[in-house]
DNA sequence: TATGAGTGATGCCGAAACGGCATCACATCA
DNA sequence: TGATGTGATGCCGTTTCGGCATCACTCATA
């Protein structure tokens, strides 16, 4: 706020002791901090700080301004905090952070959607691996976080879970194209692209296949399902996951996802998770109803 | 103060209702006004005032600033009054360290004329070694310094001096008692108690002695003016101080204070003393007048 | 229904405030 | 003694502010 700019100057002469280091550090010069602080000790009609040699020291007149300047600055970040709370509905930005298999058509439609009604509030979304997104959640760098089979972690608040299969995803022209499931057998004909440990896909593999005779062979392995999906369209082969990344109903993007058919083949969970013990400002809350519904309409 | 004056602006629009009848209290344009809520809005990022047809009306987001902006100036207007309050020594708190010699009669005497006019004004005092005394002046702990014979400082700056003698202190009764004057000669005939090396007289003593044949053989040896008091009260024996600690005529303490009469036997100088680059509070810089006066007077 | 009054908003522009650049005066230090 | 660091100040272009005039809109009244 602009009416306590020069209290913000006054503060930094006395933290730092010095017209010129405080000058620094607000970016402006030092003539331009000394003049505001000589213009308010004439306002006052007292010195506020005591002039040394090598730099200044609050008086005692300067200690109580100051003492009120810091009560001043922190109450109007919190009224300002507390307008855009009230007005979150209107602006604001939610910040998200999520495995890749969810910027491809999930992210976007739900954003896309919110934004149609919310038109001045903006996201900030990070597309990451699993245990970032979750690290993310947890400094606070990000309100809400989509992930795939989490590891269990008490700072971490679970808003909605759906479950997840693992597909099998080839060029709509594929042989195994039309197929309403397929088994891990007869994918390897194929050139294989298999997401690495960061994805969460991955897991749900290894669990299975370390009770199974088959080995994959994968040509491919890699943490960037844009790189798989361009190789298996350029290459005629498959790569995996989970049935959140497969285009909706009636679009076309080239690419089809068959359900992987295996007994013992577990399904996973895609968790929205916050912070346990944050309040969410109000447009991400609002953004959590929209994603709770979009992800409960995918299981019905 | 002129970094509240718009909140002065938005105060005046919240209670008239209209920017116009605010203008007119404020005595500016309402063009002026106008503007300031505007830029103020626009800072904020969503309207304080609904616009009506026959004025404006607070928005809730309006109602937690105008809460916020009546916080403030309250607050400023208070922390305006403490900082007159403390330039009219209407407040204030003066720090002074000073050596025991003063504890009993000088000190008191000052601190209670000067709080007679300034009942607000507090006093914080020191009583402690000489070298202890100029410390806290150096480190800013104490305001003023009362302190005999310091050695030269340029970091010390004399605001008063006065020259001091050594005297003999007696009980009332003493057999010495009614004297004009006395020689260390008659005083060894009893039992001597004499300051140690942080007391400033001692100095005195010692160099007077370094060049007699006499020698002292003290019964006590003390840094306490308020020990050797009662030793000899107890023992009616002798005590050697400056001037400065016998009571002010009038009164009775049970001790007389005699001149000490050497040829050879130097007097000293008891020192009011600052901080050389120090600019003092105004209570402080007056109580240094009331000090200069009656020191002033001592020697008259 | 037309008109006058009251309201907030806006264009234009001169006045006031501000910050940047350069320099000064002083103290400190090696 | 010269270099360095500090706050203060002159000059001036830039930004912000307030005053004057006017606009657009609503409401009340004749």
């Amino acid at each position: 706020m602009q009416h306590v700019r020069y209290l913000r100057y006054v503060d930094a002469v006395a933290r730092t002791g010095s017209i010129r280091k405080a000058a620094e550090r607000l970016n402006v010069v030092s003539s331009a901090v000394n003049r505001r602080i000589l213009d308010l000790e004439a306002e006052i009609g007292t010195a506020l700080f005591e002039r040394l040699p090598r730099g200044v020291r609050l008086t005692p007149a300067g200690e109580l301004f100051v003492a009120y300047l810091r009560r001043a600055l922190a109450d109007v970040d919190r009224v300002q905090s507390e307008i855009e709370d009230l007005e979150g509905l209107r602006r604001g930005v939610v910040r998200i952070a999520a495995i890749e298999g969810l910027a491809t058509h999930f992210l976007p439609a739900v954003i896309h959607d919110f934004q149609r009604e919310h038109p001045k509030v903006a996201f900030s979304t990070v597309i990451c691996g699993r245990d970032e997104v979750v690290a993310r959640v947890k400094r606070f760098e990000a309100d809400l976080g989509l992930v795939f089979n989490p590891a269990p972690d008490a700072d971490l608040r679970y808003l909605a879970e759906i479950e997840q299969r693992l597909c099998a995803f080839v060029p709509e022209d594929h042989s195994l194209a039309g197929r309403r499931s397929v088994r891990l057998s007869e994918c390897v004909e194929y050139p294989l692209a298999v997401p690495d440990r960061s994805l969460g896909g991955r897991a749900l593999l290894d669990a299975f296949l370390s009770k199974r005779s088959l080995r994959l062979e994968p040509s491919l392995e890699s943490n960037s399902y844009e790189l798989m999906r361009h190789f298996v369209m350029r290459t005629g082969g498959v790569y995996f996951q989970i049935s959140m990344g497969a285009p909706p109903p009636g679009e076309r993007s080239g690419l089809v996802a068959i359900p992987l058919e295996e007994r013992g083949l577990a399904s996973g969970k895609l968790v929205l998770c916050a912070e346990r013990s944050r309040t969410l400002p109000v447009a991400a809350a609002m953004v959590v109803e929209d994603m709770r519904a979009t992800l409960e309409s995918l299981v019905s």
